[in-house]
DNA sequence: CTGAAAGCGCTTACAG
DNA sequence: CTGAAAGCGCTTACAG
């Protein structure tokens, strides 16, 4: 069973290599008449093209390479579809790894990538990444890169992301109107390795709050990885101290769920006792109870805007860096919707686990 | 700035390439001192190993092709992870691809992946695959491949996946044993182009309810993919019938979620007026209000078998076929434990929209 | 529209 | 432990 080459085909046709290479790339300079003889006998041959060894001669790979932290993350998946399919339709192929958000990984996995000769790299970078570390994606020596979702000081690359500072600057109105008059922010990797992400949501949140003379947690205080599980531990934390907020304010959904599930542990009830929002709006949050007051961050937009990012950069290596940033969108659900101040009063006197 | 390759690092060495190439390889043929100057001139001239041309030379790809629906599903995002991260230790790159249960995509990713001559293939087939248009896949011709979570009659690979039927018999014994006295199994893609998942799910609760004289909704019934927004429509429509069941048994925990939304539209306490169970025990399910009675499917095990399941594929493209299958676990929680049949009594007068 | 020839960057017996 | 030579499967000017 030795393999069919082009060589073969060739042979069978009774035509030279190069003839039959046009007709494998569909080339106008092959006739129609000449391409359906070939490829009636690639199909008897059960010849099958060789993209790396085209690739070697071509100079291209034409496989693009997606490093991410974690997919389990529905904000990531949705990301990863998103470009997935932008890349795809364009006849790339997603060579893709995981960083576990641990800059050794990160390294080796770009490392792969680069020596796969893959044509570009969308690149979600690990907590605490420098410029350093990443230089085989810096313009203008590396390979064709996009930063997606935190960006990195002193790197020069291509970046789109959603505006974190505008979505915690919606919020924070929001609980404004309310009449909210504490609030605490929960979750996310803070500190200076924190994520850029979280910097901006509290950044935005702050700023609003501040117009409204409305108190807010100390930056940094609260911190952690973005799971359901931390956000449940940090809630009860924060009930069991003195002065409990009117307000939590996760730093995603996947947090604001550990939050509600605390709550209901404490017999507190979200949206009236205490109120409660996140970022991002999974569809999780529609279905949470109550419905789960989020700011939307568009992840298949991102995503889709990263690969166009790419796909152009790789097109012209010379363009200026472009950064392009996604518009956040409030909704507005129960677990805000129905809260009052004086609602919460209630919560000093009664807030105990049952 | 012509790309350095290993000729200009040997030049650069005094050396000849094969010697270089030996450093390239860490082979145990070149001298520690070699080997530590040779590496010293790689790095000053930004020499960086290029896989494809090795690759063409030795034959072997170190890419294996994952191709999965889409991973927006929990599942299949705990699935990926595992895959990745055996896979990748034994130093292979994914090439990822989905088909969005798309035939006509899942072919041409299929293509793809083989003409980058992937040396191995994990597959989550799209619903109603046939092993004719997966023959590229098959023993002993095709590259080798292991399907996950659906099966494929008539073609020859390697599989795993979670035993579906012994699934949907645990928790048709737990119903029993709650003294459910009918069931209602909801959402899922079903009929002849449906999954094998959902039919051994069904399969084993039908079984088990059975022995009990439980009623259960005929087999295909209340279809549909496997989001929440479709099993708050199919609860919806459930309840506005003459006779809604004791028990919602929903195909996945994602559908499980809209059927608790719904029956809270509805006023109704999952748990108490009517029991809600689900597969999977996705993360979510723990922070689900009341926290959902799932049967967990281990996908992150099921992803870690697969990687070995293909690594011991690749290492002997002679041993016979394997299938692997994995035990599943009930997780008991509210949505189910407090329920009795004389509390879901009331819902039969009481059941309507608020 | 088609053919002969060179070459992409690597590896691997083989000989020394 | 190291070097000279052939070759993996393709593409691409170039000439006809």
């Amino acid at each position: 069973m030795k393999r069919v080459i082009l060589q073969d085909v060739a042979a069978a046709c009774g035509l030279s290599r190069s003839t039959v290479s046009l007709v494998a790339q569909d080339s106008p300079r092959a006739s129609e008449q000449t391409k359906a003889r070939v490829r009636k006998v690639m199909a008897e041959l059960g010849y099958v093209y060789d993209r790396g060894a085209a690739n070697l001669r071509t100079g291209r790979s034409m496989m693009v390479g997606l490093i991410m932290t974690d997919v389990r993350n529905p904000y990531f998946a949705d990301l990863t579809m998103a470009v997935e399919q932008g890349l795809r339709a364009a006849g790339y192929t997603l060579l893709q790894g995981y960083s576990y958000d641990e800059r050794a990984r990160q390294e080796r996995l770009i490392s792969t990538v680069v020596e796969h000769r893959a044509d570009g790299v969308i690149l979600l970078p690990a907590i605490g990444s420098d410029a350093g570390e990443l230089r085989r994606l810096a313009r203008p020596q590396g390979t064709p890169a996009v930063l997606i979702a935190r960006s990195i000081k002193g790197l020069d690359a291509d970046y789109t992301s959603v505006d974190n500072v505008a979505a915690g600057e919606l919020l924070g109105e929001h609980l404004r109107d309310l009449g909210a008059r504490s609030v605490a922010f929960v979750g996310g990797p803070a500190g200076p390795a924190g994520s850029t992400g979280r910097e901006g949501r509290y950044a935005g949140l702050a700023r609003a709050l501040k117009r409204g003379g409305i108190a807010l947690s100390a930056r940094g205080r609260h911190t952690s990885p973005a799971t359901a599980t931390d956000g449940e531990r940090i809630t009860h934390e924060l009930l069991g101290n003195e002065n409990p907020p009117d307000v939590i304010v996760a730093y995603s959904d996947a947090v604001a769920m550990g939050v509600l599930h605390a709550l209901r542990d404490r017999g507190l009830r979200a949206g009236a006792d205490i109120a409660v929002a996140g970022f991002d709006d999974v569809a999780e949050a529609r279905y949470a109870s109550p419905p789960l007051t989020s700011v939307a961050t568009f992840p298949g937009e991102t995503g889709a805007l990263a690969a166009r990012l790419l796909l152009a950069r790789m097109a012209d290596p010379q363009r200026p860096s472009e950064s392009s940033i996604i518009a956040p969108r409030l909704h507005i659900r129960e677990s805000t919707a129905s809260f009052t101040p004086d609602t919460a009063r209630l919560l000093t006197v009664s807030a105990r686990p049952r």
